[in-house]
DNA sequence: ATCTTTGTACGAAGATATTCGTAGAAGAAG
DNA sequence: CTTCTTCTACGAATATCTTCGTACAAAGAT
């Protein structure tokens, strides 16, 4: 198993972690809030998701359901490995201050990160 | 333009930002320790890293060479932007805090995180 | 019961990315 | 000069991803 979403079905998948269970209707009309699509275009890509094991669906009824195999963190923890690995050296240092200084975080933002960071005192 | 490179466009840059100029037996060596790879397979990719300009080459000599255009921080950026986009619902923070957890940073990296910070100290 | 809407299944076209074989030019070695 | 190696150019096969048309089944409306 592969488990790596490619740029579309990681588009479905951000609907399905937000709204959790979902039919295609759903997820079709989430994405063409954005972006023009046809509806089988979603069917079929949630229906490869299905085979690849990206999602499980439960087809008893005649709609049938999606819901993410995958976690929203699992994704964003593959997601981080593979940039680390081919942008950033490796380094978790470099990676959180390239973000920090580019993508200004809130006051908020640092001190929940401040906040996280104590943990390492001592 | 575009500038976005693909997989095997990144695995290239990699080898350029860590070498400087390059030619394309530079590369291909290199990748070569890695993986398999025809030698005309690095090649075709070069040049069309160079028409989508990804890269620029001097064909001056016989054997050409290649730097990088985007720089390695370009990269950097744009690879952030696409996963907090994508995976992290554009929160800094998540992404910092998940990097910190899941990747366990050395102490020496945490302390230059907690030094960057401090700038935002007042 | 018939017509319309709303679903899924499936195949295939189109787009993009990857891989490599073959050809020929330019140097190096003999 | 001829041969061998090293290089670029180019075209095409393969793989993967994306999009959508068509077919047909099930449910709802008239």
């Amino acid at each position: 198993m592969d488990l790596k979403p490619t740029e579309s079905e990681l588009e479905i998948l951000q609907v399905i972690w937000k709204k959790g269970q979902c039919s295609v209707r759903d997820v079709h009309e989430e994405l063409t809030k954005n972006k023009e699509a046809g509806y089988t275009t979603t069917l079929k890509l949630m229906q490869i998701m299905a085979d690849k094991g990206l999602v499980e669906r439960d087809t008893n009824a005649k709609i049938h359901l999606y819901k993410a195999v995958i976690s929203r963190e699992q994704a964003q923890n593959s997601a981080l490995d593979k940039i680390l690995d081919t942008v950033f050296k490796g380094s978790t240092a470099d990676l959180v201050i390239q973000a920090l200084g580019q993508h200004r975080a809130s006051s908020d933002e640092i001190d929940a990160i401040k906040k996280y960071l104590q943990q390492f005192e001592k």
